[in-house]
DNA sequence: TCTATCTAGTTCAACTTTCAAGAAAAGGTC
DNA sequence: GACCTTTTCTTGAAAGTTGAACTAGATAGA
């Protein structure tokens, strides 16, 4: 598939690729980086410590299912795996919704909420480190456009909520 | 561990919060999106994709395992796993090294060649629309810029060799 | 040479992710 | 209500990843 109707696919400039490149490994670098770091002082992997900073976050501590599933990006099966496995841990539990009788909250429990309170200053020291600590204030405001512009592009089709959002 | 020696957490400001959020969801939102295109449209992962470009432009098409684990910051273990899986393919395969006999060359098949050349076009095309479509040449400079401070800043510490070079 | 150490790469088990399939409740529509 | 579709969430198997343990070959020193 080529961009045009010209038979020439459009390769990307010097310049591009080498942007991707750094992209690239920048990117994976980080997640290798956090991950080791959460793994080590919070005993999970950084996507599940992203679960319980938004359950933290919510009213109540808790969320549905597919709302959380959404503001996560992940997939609704992954964070059944997920919240099976930070279940057994002991940082979540889930409830049936009163209202919906297909739906579950996840629940963070106070051990999970101390858990965090402990580990929560080791690990924005680590971003902090890897990125706020090595960039002028004017390259954070870019950053942050950029990022913003890529991740609308990216979202799913229809405008936020209901419609297949992810895939 | 606290940045400094004072009891508070250094916490990010709302603005690093909001950035950092950007950043965690474009880069999820990305690595899915390049999952699924090659996964659909070439039958292998992003980063197993990513090995068989880096072969393709080293001479020869050949390369050291270890040398292309760290060229593509993945751990020896996983390229182990990643080079069977595209051996069984038939994209790559594997050789011995003449000169040490502890050594392996993973070599791009034609047949890696040739699916390389029929799916990169769709590839560029996808990395295309989601980033270097949606942002001006300014950002795209400035991304070069940060991504390769936040890169350098997570390489692993020895100078570049032959030194502990993940983790 | 003998020995200790290091390096290259693989393997195993535990864990995580994906994809497809499925159960159960909710929401139409007639 | 009966019927069909949609939504919510889970499950199970296959694929991928991780970290530690392991084999074999290279290296260096006495």
């Amino acid at each position: 598939m080529t961009t045009a109707s010209t038979g020439e696919p459009h390769w990307l400039s010097d310049e591009e690729q080498s942007v991707w490149r750094a992209y690239l490994h920048a990117t994976t670098l980080m997640e290798d980086h956090l991950d080791r770091q959460l793994q080590r002082d919070a005993g999970m992997p950084h996507i599940y410590y992203g679960l319980l900073v938004q359950l933290s976050q919510a009213p109540r501590r808790r969320m549905r299912m597919t709302e959380l599933a959404k503001d996560a990006k992940i997939t609704r099966s992954r964070l059944s795996h997920a919240v099976a496995r930070l279940e057994k841990s002991g940082w979540v539990r889930r409830e049936d919704c009163p209202s919906d009788k297909r739906g579950q909250n996840a629940v963070l429990t106070d051990d999970g909420f101390e858990m965090l309170r402990r580990s929560a200053p080791g690990h924005v020291d680590a971003v902090r480190q890897a990125m706020f600590d090595r960039l002028t204030p004017e390259q954070v405001r870019s950053l942050g456009e950029i990022m913003q512009v890529v991740a609308t592009g990216l979202q799913p089709e229809g405008t936020d909520a209901d419609l297949p959002w992810l895939r």
